[in-house]
This record gives C-alpha cells, sequence and structure tokens, in this order.
RNA sequence: GGGCCCGUCGUCUAGCCCGGUUAGGACGCCGCCCUCACGCGGCGGAGGUCCGGGGUUCAAAUCCCCGCGGGCCCA
C-alpha cells in the first residue's frame, strides 16, 4: 500500500551509495556464478533455440581490447535475444590447433619438431609441450571474458579435443566415403621453412626490390628472342616460351621450339592471352612453376612439367649444374653460368615487384609438387553462390568480399599438412597394394600411434603388420569450418540439431570471411545440404588509437585488464558498443570509455533519485507531461528495439543514452521535482502519484535495455530495487497507448527550458534566481506544463498566448515564445 | 590492374541508401552556475572550404562523373 507523507516526510533512497564502484563488477561476477545464472536451460523456450557459432579463438596470445571487445559484443547479442524469449546457446572453447603453438615452443625450447616428430614418443612429447602453452593463454583468454562479463558457456573441449578432433575426422570419413576427398599430385603453395602446403588463403604478398634478367634464347628456326625474368634459376623447369596472341613482334616464332639455354633441350613455342605484352620483352618463359599464372598456362596447353625444386627449397637433380644449392644461391649460380655463357642480355633493377609469402612465417613460397589430399569445392561454387545470396548477412556490404572471393577460385582446397599440433589425417595404407584404407567414424584416431583399426587389408588381405598409418594432419581450417556442427550437435543430439540448425548465428571480422566463413559453409553444405547460417554478422577490428591494428610487433598492443579495473568491464562494453557502427573498425579511445563511466555513474544516480519514491500500482493520474516522456519512451524502444534485432549495438546505445540522460533525466526529472516532492500545492496526490509510477516505469525500461550493454550496473541496480536478477527478464515492449500520447509538452518544455536558461544568462542571472516576468506561450499545448515551467524558473506568471502589443518591454525569447519583465 | 570501405569542427563520429530548416553528438577547449539523485553535475560558447573539381536539380555532405589521399582484400 502506497501512502503519501507530508513533505517534510525524509525521502529515503533505496540506492545508499553515491555512486557506483566499479570493484563491485567483482562481486556481481562471483553472485552469477554462484547463482548458475547463465546455464541456458535456465532461460527461454526450449523450442526457441539460436545458437551462436562464437568464434574459437586461437590459442595464441593474450587478448587486447579490440578481440575482448568483438566478444562482448557478441555477449550482447546473445543477452538480447535471451530477453526476447529464446533460448540462447553461446559456448566458449579455443582453436588449439594449428602452427603457430609449434612455431612458439619451437622458438623458446629450441625443439626442432621434424627432428623430435622422427619416433612417436618425440612426436608425443612435442605435442605435450604444445599443450602446456596452449592451456596457459586459454586461462588467460577464459579470466578476461568472464571478467567482461559475458555470460558464455565454458566449454573445455577446444578443437584439440577427442571429441572436437573425433568430429572432424567423422566427417573427412563421410566426405572420403562421399568422393569428395583425392589424393593427387598437383602444384602446390610450399613453405619450405613451415614444410608445409598452404591454401590461397594463407598466401600474403609483400612489394620487394628484385632484379629482371634479360636471357636470350635461340629458336630452332634460326631466331633468336629475349625472355625477362626475375626467377633465371628456373629455366631449368622451362616447359614452353609464350607470348600474347596480338603481339605482333613474336607471331614468326609459332611452331618453332626454343633451345633452353644451359640445359640444352628443347621447348615449344606457343601463344597465350595471360602473357601481358607490355611486362619484360613481351616474351615469357613458362616453367613449373614461377607463379600461379604459369599453373593456369601448363593447365591450359596441357604442357608437361618439370619440377626442379624440392620439398626443403634446393634445387633437384633434374636441376643439373645447380643440384642441391638453395634457391638464392642457385639464382647466383645461374646467372654466372649464363653470363659466361652469353646468354644475359641485360640486367635491370625493379623497384617493386609482389611475390608471394607464407602468411605465418613471411618466408616466400614455392610451387611445387606434392601429393595431397583435396577437398572438391570448384564443383560446388554455384550452390555457394547461391547460399551466399541468400544468408542475412548483416551489414550487408560485406557480402560481397564472400561472392569475390568464391568467384575467384580456381582450385580445390589442399586439406592435408605436414605438421603434428592438429587434427590427424584418419587413413592407412597398406603397403602391399597401395590401397588407403578409411576406419569408421566415431573413434579419434592417432594413426601415427595407433594401431591399425584393420585385421587386414581388405583389398589384398595382407596382415595388419603392414598396414601403415598416415603421418599427416589436416589443414586449421578444416577443423574450424566445422564449428557450426560442433556448436549445433550434428551427429551427437539428434533432437538437440533438428531443432537448433537453421538458427544458428555466425559472429565474425570481415577479415577471416574469405577463409572462416567461406570454409565453414562449404563444409556444411557438403555434409548437409543447406547453408550452415540464418545470420552473419560481421564486426569490423578493434584498432588502437591512431587506427592502426595491434600488434605484438608494432608495441600498440592495450590489455583490457588494467581498462577494465580502472573503468569497469561496463565501460569497456560501452566503448565496443558506442565507438563505430556494425561492419566498421572501431579505434580505442579512452575518452569514449570513461564515457561509459560516467553513464554508469548518471545511470546510478537517476536510480538513487527514482528509489526514493514506491510504484503505486493504482490511484494515480498522468498529466500530459507524464504521457509524452511514455510516448518518447515508447519510440526509442521501437528503435532500440529494431536495431538490436538487426544485430546492432551502436544505435542502441546511443539512443538509450540519450533518451536517459538528455531527456529523461534533463528535462522530465527536473520539471517532476516539485511535483514528487510535494514542494508545491498544486498537484493532486493523484498526480503526485502518477509521477512517481512513471518514474518507476521510465527507469524500469531504460534498464532493461541496457542490460545486454551494461549488465553490471543494470543488475546492481535492479536487485537493489526489486532483490532479483535482471538478466532474466524481458525485453521492454511499446503499449499502445503509450503510443496515442503526444509528446509536444516534453518538446516545449525541453525549448523553453533552453530559452529561458539562455535569457537567465545573458542577462546575468543566477539559474535559481526569481524571475520578476511573465512568459507568453503561444501554444495551447503549453497548458498543461505551466504548473513545471513557473517552478523550475521561478517565474511570476506563466500565460498561455501572444502577449498584447500595448505591452511594453515585449523580449521574443524563441518562436512563440515571449517574456515581458514586470518592473 | 581489379574490387570494397573510408575521407564531415582540434580529435573521433552521426547524417548519405530514401537530396530540402542555422550539418547533430562525444572528447578536448573557453566561460558561467556549489540548483536540494549526480561537480563522476548543470548551462552556455567558440570551432566546419562536409577531400578537390565538374555535372544533374529550384535545391547536393547526400545522386552521377573525373580526380586526390588513406585502409583492407584480390590478381
Amino acid at each position: 500500500m502506497v501512502g503519501l507523507k507530508s513533505p517534510n516526510n525524509k525521502l529515503e533512497p533505496k540506492l545508499k551509495e553515491k555512486r557506483w564502484n566499479v570493484a563491485e563488477e567483482e562481486r556481481l561476477i562471483e553472485l552469477w556464478e554462484k547463482e548458475d545464472l547463465y546455464s541456458p536451460d535456465k532461460y527461454g523456450d526450449p523450442n526457441k533455440i539460436i545458437v551462436i557459432d562464437t568464434p574459437p579463438p586461437y590459442t595464441s596470445g593474450r587478448w587486447h581490447v579490440g578481440a575482448a571487445g568483438s566478444y562482448a559484443q557478441i555477449d550482447m547479442v546473445a543477452r538480447y535475444f535471451r530477453m526476447k524469449g529464446y533460448r540462447v546457446i553461446v559456448p566458449w572453447y579455443a582453436d588449439r590447433n594449428g602452427l603457430p603453438v609449434e612455431i612458439l615452443v619451437e622458438r623458446e625450447t629450441g625443439i626442432n619438431p621434424h627432428e623430435i616428430a622422427k619416433t612417436p614418443e618425440g612426436r608425443a612429447k612435442f605435442l605435450n609441450l604444445c599443450r602446456e602453452r596452449l592451456d596457459r593463454v586459454e586461462r588467460e583468454m577464459v579470466e578476461i571474458w568472464k571478467r567482461l562479463g559475458c555470460s558464455f558457456e565454458y566449454w573445455r573441449n577446444g578443437t584439440d579435443s577427442e571429441s572436437y578432433r573425433k568430429l572432424t575426422q567423422a566427417t573427412f570419413i563421410e566426405l572420403w566415403k562421399k568422393g569428395l576427398i583425392y589424393e593427387d599430385e598437383r602444384p602446390v603453395f610450399w613453405c619450405p621453412r613451415c614444410m608445409t602446403s598452404l591454401a590461397e588463403a594463407e598466401l600474403e604478398y609483400v612489394e620487394k626490390g628484385a632484379k629482371m634478367y634479360h636471357i636470350r634464347i635461340d629458336f630452332r628456326n634460326g631466331e633468336s628472342g629475349t625472355i625477362a625474368t626475375t626467377r633465371p634459376e628456373l629455366i631449368g623447369a622451362m616447359v614452353a616460351i609464350s607470348y600474347n596472341p596480338e603481339d605482333k613482334r613474336y607471331t614468326k616464332l609459332e611452331g618453332t621450339t626454343g633451345i633452353v639455354p644451359v640445359y640444352g633441350y628443347e621447348v615449344p613455342v606457343k601463344p597465350h592471352r595471360e602473357v601481358d605484352p607490355e611486362y619484360g620483352t613481351g616474351l615469357m618463359m613458362i616453367c613449373s612453376y614461377g607463379d600461379s599464372r604459369d599453373i593456369r598456362i601448363i593447365r591450359d596447353l596441357k604442357l608437361p612439367t618439370r619440377i626442379i625444386i624440392d620439398k626443403d627449397g634446393r634445387i633437384n637433380d633434374l636441376g643439373g649444374p645447380l643440384k642441391s644449392l638453395k634457391i638464392d644461391e642457385a639464382r647466383r649460380r645461374i646467372v654466372e653460368i649464363l653470363e659466361r655463357e652469353g646468354y644475359i642480355v641485360k640486367v635491370e633493377n625493379i623497384s617493386s615487384h609482389r611475390i608471394p609469402v607464407c602468411w605465418r612465417c613471411k618466408t616466400p613460397i614455392e610451387i611445387i609438387h606434392s601429393k595431397e589430399l583435396f577437398l572438391k569445392q570448384l564443383i560446388f561454387i554455384d550452390d555457394l553462390m547461391r547460399i551466399a545470396k541468400s544468408i542475412d548477412f548483416k551489414p550487408e556490404f560485406h557480402r560481397i568480399k564472400l561472392i569475390d572471393w568464391i568467384n575467384s577460385l580456381r582450385m580445390d582446397w589442399p586439406i592435408s599438412k605436414t605438421r603434428y599440433y592438429a587434427t590427424e589425417v584418419p587413413l592407412w595404407r597398406c603397403r602391399s597394394c597401395n590401397e588407403y584404407l578409411v576406419p569408421e567414424p566415431g573413434r579419434y584416431y592417432r594413426p601415427w600411434i595407433d594401431e591399425p583399426p584393420f585385421e587386414k587389408c581388405p583389398r589384398c588381405g595382407t596382415g595388419k603388420e603392414h598396414i601403415e598409418g598416415d603421418k599427416r594432419v589436416f589443414d586449421t581450417w578444416f577443423d574450424s569450418s566445422i564449428s557450426a556442427l560442433y556448436v549445433s550437435r550434428w551427429g551427437s543430439d539428434k533432437e538437440f540439431f533438428s531443432k537448433a540448425f537453421g538458427n544458428i548465428l555466425r559472429p565474425q571480422g570481415y577479415e577471416i570471411i574469405r577463409t572462416w566463413l567461406y570454409y565453414t559453409l562449404l563444409r556444411v553444405y557438403q555434409l548437409t545440404g543447406k547453408p550452415a547460417f540464418r545470420w552473419v554478422r560481421i564486426n569490423g577490428m578493434g584498432l588502437d588509437h591512431k587506427g592502426e591494428a595491434m600488434h605484438k610487433s608494432k608495441g600498440n598492443v592495450i590489455d583490457p585488464e588494467p581498462v577494465m579495473r580502472k573503468y569497469g568491464a561496463d565501460a569497456l562494453r560501452y566503448w565496443t558498443a558506442a565507438a563505430a557502427k556494425l561492419g566498421y573498425d572501431y579505434r580505442f579511445k579512452e575518452e569514449l570509455i570513461r564515457t561509459g563511466n560516467l553513464f554508469a555513474t548518471k545511470l546510478w544516480n537517476i536510480a538513487r533519485f527514482v528509489s526514493m519514491f514506491p510504484k503505486p500500482s493504482g490511484g494515480f493520474v498522468l498529466t500530459d507531461l507524464d504521457k509524452a516522456i511514455l510516448k518518447k519512451l515508447s519510440r526509442a524502444i521501437e528503435i532500440i528495439d529494431r536495431n538490436y534485432s538487426e544485430l546492432d549495438v551502436y544505435t542502441p546505445i546511443h539512443e538509450i543514452y540519450r533518451f536517459a540522460w538528455d531527456i529523461f533525466a534533463s528535462h522530465y526529472i527536473e520539471a517532476v521535482k516539485p511535483r514528487v516532492y510535494r514542494s508545491s500545492s498544486e498537484y493532486s496526490d493523484e498526480e503526485v502519484k502518477g509521477a512517481w509510477w512513471v518514474l518507476n516505469e521510465v527507469l524500469s525500461n531504460i534498464l532493461r535495455m541496457l542490460a545486454p550493454i551494461m549488465p553490471f550496473i543494470t543488475d546492481a541496480i535492479w536487485r537493489q530495487l526489486y532483490g532479483r536478477t535482471i538478466h532474466k527478464e524481458s525485453f521492454p515492449e511499446t503499449y499502445g497507448e503509450w503510443r496515442e500520447y503526444d509528446e509536444k509538452p516534453l518538446d516545449l518544455l525541453i525549448k523553453i527550458n533552453s530559452a529561458v536558461w539562455k535569457y537567465k544568462k545573458e542577462n546575468g542571472l543566477r539559474l535559481s534566481q526569481e524571475l520578476n516576468a511573465v512568459l507568453y506561450i503561444d501554444d495551447q499545448a503549453a497548458e498543461s506544463i505551466v504548473r513545471e515551467i513557473k517552478a523550475l524558473h521561478r517565474i511570476s506568471k506563466v500565460a498561455i498566448g501572444k502577449p498584447k502589443d500595448s505591452e511594453a518591454n515585449i523580449i521574443r525569447l524563441a518562436e512563440n515564445l515571449y517574456l515581458s519583465p514586470i518592473s
């Protein structure tokens, strides 16, 4: 029962503290854990499932603020859908497979993995070192996202766990049986340092100065010409000489053969449209292989190959005089020989030349032949294009990156790697008949150490002692591209999968669209025939304050922990939401984080004020001003809800900030103070209670809209006001009658406030000083706020309408607003 | 060589898709006010060739074209 007390009765706020202490955040985290608050089966409709395919972060180093911020954004989306009644599954687990950790361990311990892995014991020891290192980094990451208030489910089984690897292998076995995997000796991009093949996606390009060698070629028909190349060491790999069919200079060479200098063998001359007549001499040597154009031309013209570079980056027997030299040694040697024999026509310095390098170690890559397992992807291009166009992409403009990538694919995906810390290729091979043997899915296989799961070769009957396990592992994208299936429990929980699949949300950065997103769509389509995702949410990158990506080597990495200690996790979350629109890069800006912290304080004090007044359950009336704030609230809710549902948090945080601070606190609250304090006798009991009700109602809506973005302060306030957590409340809705209300009185109030404040200031009056004047408002809507205006500005009289022309000293304050001082 | 994104007060950012009041906000700066939830507050102010140049239009930050600069990706 809400009663009205006398005006001098002391009003006690329920929130005792004068300000919000960010250290309280850590107490809330403990409380949430104790209450097991985010356990997914406690929330929402089990038939309305949304699964968030959280990016498993690669466990190579500590997160910087940008990375932490992108996970905070994922949490905001999850919390929003939870408040909308969905059962949201947001797992968090680590991506632990791959080369980087091997390189780190190699660097820290000096162990060469290729040496130690020659014995199974050595390989196992190396894997353990990797695992320990990964565990350490993973612990740090979990600490950070927990401190950030992320409501993720921590799955301890990362991509290197038995359960994940088992799943990866099962998908391989299924694709193998479907005939989508083949082994072939094909040109692959090869890193001689990492000793592994690379996918197109793993190449980077660097600009470098280079020397262009012009080399004389003699032709069988007696002509001679000059080819220009930056890779003279590859002349022994030459398989043809080519020119552009439009290039009249060389048409006379068609049909003849060229004699390869030093080596003496002959190669055909064939025109090809990919040869650039402007580049070098316009006459080009085609070799296997200098670059990816060589691959295309050789394939196109069905030329034979001459591979002269080995896997360790040295020239092989076919290289003749260059045998066993490294690439750059071979280049020096062949240039000496060519010079001595008089083939060098000239040497030109070119300032910039693009060379492909390994994305990881920056070693220039070579194109060599290697026996690799390939997953077919070219035959799926049309299907993937359809899927790429059908998925709900947020924001839209990033979709083109996926489409362009699909259009540019030229070869199937090499999925095998010669490394160690990764999922093993589950294959065995019969030494006597050379047949590959694939096991049944459902187990985690380690062919390099496990007993063969076959008694004898099913083809030739040879005993198991002659069956040999494959030593290769998978490309890490082959693992991570089934994350959507892992989180939706494909193959392990049919019932859950049927509800979850089709409602998967993929949040990720734009820099891995052509890798993680593309490969996931490919793999899931191959396995299920359907698009992996309903929504794709692409966020920008978190950059440093200058707008540059954070790199350890650049020394501009900002650790999120001290930031959170100083300003609070809510403030950091405020920054990541408010810094940029979805899809654009967001820069680190300490001031914006401070703003987030100030907003928390403001909110605390709004709540502290409101908490002095009980929320009546009835017996109140609403004034036009009360109705106006409710109308504005309902408009804010619509905008905020719509933008959240579009997976954006930028507009919601700005709209909440503006509504809570610039409208509710600055104008509505200031205007109703005389009423709620009962310091004026002009208000009826029903009107007083009306304001009490509105204050509480509006605050409750603000808090619930803000809870996904700032879960700490909103929960702290909610618990003090209502004794329970905010995180099980539902998202605000707009009520029909609110939408019908008129917001004019509040707009007028804002306009009048600013005009009168300005007037007082210009005339050297204190804002609290009495104004002995008549304020004329020529707007009928002002009728209902006369009492508030009089009290706010301490004006003697407020009148509706225009002042009479006869009146002296009429000052026009603003449109339809006049002041007439009483002398 | 191609694709995409960006270029708006000192700094950062919104507005651009769907042309139309004095281009909005944040931080910083300057000035004023200790107004009783909040000085972690409030109010006011200065500060802008909307990258440049053309075009369309009654009207362009917004649409079109040509450049310039920065970033990402691809060849």
